[in-house]
DNA sequence: GTTCCGCATGAATCGATAG
DNA sequence: ACTATCGATTCATGCGGAA
């Protein structure tokens, strides 16, 4: 039996043995970059970050059910002037191991980090990719239509937390559905280029992990009581999400810190839907 | 030696080799799509695109300067409810080639024209790849910045004492600011995403690629005087934007019909430039 | 309660210098 | 020669306290 609300600590390569096959609709996740959070993880090197990858995603690949999607956030990295190919690589061999590469969206970062190169300029976009194991999976495009116009600016970039947890609390269906409900028919579907900031102001997690962008994954992929689950949890943000959009979560972290922080703002996140 | 502004009717791969080593400042180019022009192109398959264009790739390779840029503008396309890989295979092929895979840029189509399938979205973004031979190559970046944003004039309106010196994050991140550097600005450097709407009103040549994009890589790439290649010219873009700008162009095309349109509008532009 | 304003923060990358 | 560490660079956001 797959547990249903619960995070889970340790490597989930391991942890993610006890899971039953084809049980979860939809993984989203943002793994550790290559070699970017050495302190709070092992530092994976770019060259072998395909490697580490793979045995993770071929678990992932067993658990998720035959309609299910895979959502991976992940940027290379720019090493001796070069953007490095693990990304690409991964790709391949991931379709190797039976994954079918569906679509790349691009999330454009408004605030990207700042810096200045004389051979290049700021990185301002990461990739999420989407893998599945079908062709046919489900995907429900009407729950994230967004209003006619300059659709992510004005509306998602905009909201600010307490207005999403007042409109969930009120309307109790998640948050595209409640900008539907507001700006009546004139609704057109996205495109697959997102424009959210990165969250800067979370002082406990150095990785920036906008709560808008599991929540438009979960909006297209999932519907109520369907399972989330996110292998590399960090603080706790697709778990979150997840539980206020009344889907069920699967959480696993591997650092102690963070898990210990996800446990805290889930309970806290618990009794307040009570 | 290099014949200046002119435009070749044939096959790139067998043109560019009477052109000289080493010669070319930027190419700039947005090849026949795979699959997608089948009526006025042969129609490479997806599955033999990498095959096709590696000796063509092989050639430019040999005509670009050492200082010198190649911007590939190119996008996969989807097959079978995947996207497919041949354009990560190429930049794979082309890093054993011997070119290094410096970028890759986002254009962003603001206008994407509308479609709805079941399993994905209007696809609104195409890769801009750069490649370079070596890792030091000419960038004039002060030629493509962009005003700064309006929260400059209320930030810097009034500065603190820690924004007058370099302060250093606190967090560890190694990351450290002086914002008074920042005063007196009105032009700040973009990032690796660029905002640009295709062009629609082109009627004579089925793939839009607006003047503004080889327009901003000129700016950024190149300087009056240099030299411009575009070795799949469609109906002479490229060209008649490096004419504009002072560079020098060459161009080359297969297709009888875009030559024949290229060489007008280059007249016509030349014509104008007098 | 609402708006305004100050301020810390961030999945970065390169080149130089040191071991 | 090859790797490790360190300093320099600089944009836009959301939060919290003040008005």
């Amino acid at each position: 039996m797959l547990p249903n609300d619960t995070i889970f600590h340790g490597d989930c390569g391991e942890v993610l043995k006890s899971f039953p096959d084809n049980s979860v609709d939809l993984i989203v996740t943002s793994p550790p970059y290559a070699d970017s959070r050495k302190s709070t993880y092992g530092g994976i090197h770019p060259d072998d970050y395909v490697a580490w990858f793979l045995p993770r995603s071929a678990e992932l690949l067993r658990v998720l059910k035959p309609t299910g999607t895979f959502i991976l956030n992940i940027k290379e990295k720019a090493l001796n002037g070069e953007r490095h190919t693990y990304v690409l690589e991964l790709i391949l061999e991931m379709r190797r191991q039976g994954w079918l590469w569906t679509e790349e969206f691009v999330w454009h970062k408004k605030n990207a980090y700042p810096g200045k190169w004389s051979n290049r300029f700021r990185d301002s976009w990461e990739r999420c990719l989407q893998f599945n194991k079908q062709r046919k999976f489900n995907m429900y495009q009407e729950a994230v239509m967004v209003p006619i116009g300059d659709w992510a600016k004005t509306r998602l970039a905009k909201l600010s937390e307490t207005d999403k947890i007042r409109d969930t609390s009120k309307v109790g269906s998640g948050f595209g559905k409640n900008v539907s409900n507001w700006t009546g028919r004139d609704m057109v579907y996205p495109t697959n280029v997102l424009h959210l900031a990165p969250e800067t102001g979370n002082r406990n997690h150095s990785a920036t992990f906008p709560k808008a962008l599991p929540e438009w994954f979960i909006n297209l992929f999932t519907q109520e009581g369907d399972v989330v689950l996110d292998p590399f949890l960090g603080s706790g943000t697709t778990a979150i999400v997840a539980k206020r959009m009344k889907r069920h979560y699967n959480g696993i972290e591997l650092n102690q810190n963070y898990y210990d922080l996800a446990q805290r703002e889930l309970t806290h996140v618990e009794r307040l839907l009570l």
